[in-house]
DNA sequence: ACCTGAACACCGTTCAAGT
DNA sequence: ACCTGAACACCGTTCAAGT
């Protein structure tokens, strides 16, 4: 008969969250590359074949992750200042991908059918209208300034070509390419809380600019 | 006795080019996920092992094919107006990046110490220049241009978000987002055409205005 | 409900051979 | 010089068991 149950429920080792935990550990220390279903266990005392009861295989793992940054970003309340208010969303977007830099990647190019990615992009339209955009316009406006954000932040974290950061001033100067050796001594500089700012303003700039 | 050598060279059933032209065929085929030693060889009728012979391990064939998109890039000749020349040396390169999508995100992403990927930085610093800027200040601008570029290529080879072309447009309105509802219709489309050209011809605008 | 043992079909890479 | 056989240390994943 199936009556009473005897012996204690046991509560469970894993679960969605200590296993997103443990694979942002495994990140931080060693890569996107050194991230897998045996590894991520390693660092939970656990068999690798348990994580299928909470994640669903590798994939669904690295969803979980990003779906966790992305909730953990903080959107800033407008204040009315489009130039000042559009700065801020996407500096919380910086911070929160600057929290776990090698995990950036994830945030930055997974594509997620998540609600979670939906209010970073409520708040850039509420405030593109707020500042006079067309809902049609505020789209194509939201969308430019996504991709120079993503550009930036993927730069930034070496997840893309800097132009700078691996090339070597000399090597540059030998390339016998004129503007380059021209520019070889600031090519091989890179700063990378200043190009963001450069970068961002500037996009942010043109926007407002077009909205008149 | 190490005298004269016997049998025929025999010529080799491999080459650079042989290796990349099919890693280029998997990847057409089956995605950047697809390639592997062993899919690369079978595509060849030959052993995994063989292409160690040619190319430096898997993150060396990667390089090679990298290094052969961006060899194949035909830059176009200045016009002396610098909007025209900025759009077209951008134009060139998603030419060449949507030759074959499925690849894109190397050239996109991949950080070459190849000369390869210098000519096109080359270029833009000399319109840059023409039009007036500073070295230091052409630098900056190359780097935002490219960043904007960047962003706009990978989210139209799909390896960023675009918000559109996944969410469904009854999901959108389903959010709750109040500006996100606004704008479901016009999230809920991508245009890839018009949205590359709407963000590249804003921030080439920018650079140009800065520059007074 | 949750964890694991056994098992499967994969990987990239080395190194000593073969021609 | 170039290709391969044998071998190694890895992968992700399924499924039937155990508690």
């Amino acid at each position: 008969m199936t009556g009473t149950r005897r012996g204690r429920p046991r509560t469970p080792l894993l679960s969605r969250e200590s296993i997103v935990a443990a694979t942002l550990q495994v990140i931080d220390a060693e890569g996107t590359a050194a991230v897998g279903m045996r590894s991520v266990a390693r660092a939970l005392g656990v068999d690798a074949k348990s994580l299928y009861n909470h994640v669903d295989g590798k994939d669904g793992l690295l969803d979980a992750v990003t779906e966790h940054l992305l909730g953990g970003l903080d959107l800033p309340s407008p204040t009315g200042d489009a130039r000042h208010d559009l700065r801020a969303i996407a500096d919380s977007f910086r911070d929160q991908a600057l929290k776990h830099p090698q995990a950036a990647p994830l945030v930055l190019t997974r594509q997620l059918a998540s609600l979670r990615a939906l209010a970073p992009v409520d708040a850039v339209l509420a405030v593109l209208r707020d500042a006079g955009a067309g809902t049609e316009e505020a789209v194509h406006m939201l969308r430019m300034l996504l991709a120079t954000l993503i550009g930036t932040l993927l730069r930034e974290v070496s997840a893309a070509p800097a132009f700078g950061s691996n090339d070597r001033e000399d090597t540059l100067a030998a390339s016998g390419l004129p503007a380059l050796v021209d520019a070889a001594e600031h090519l091989a500089r890179f700063d990378r809380e200043a190009e963001y700012e450069y970068a961002v303003d500037l996009a942010i700039g043109a926007v407002l600019h077009r909205l008149g």
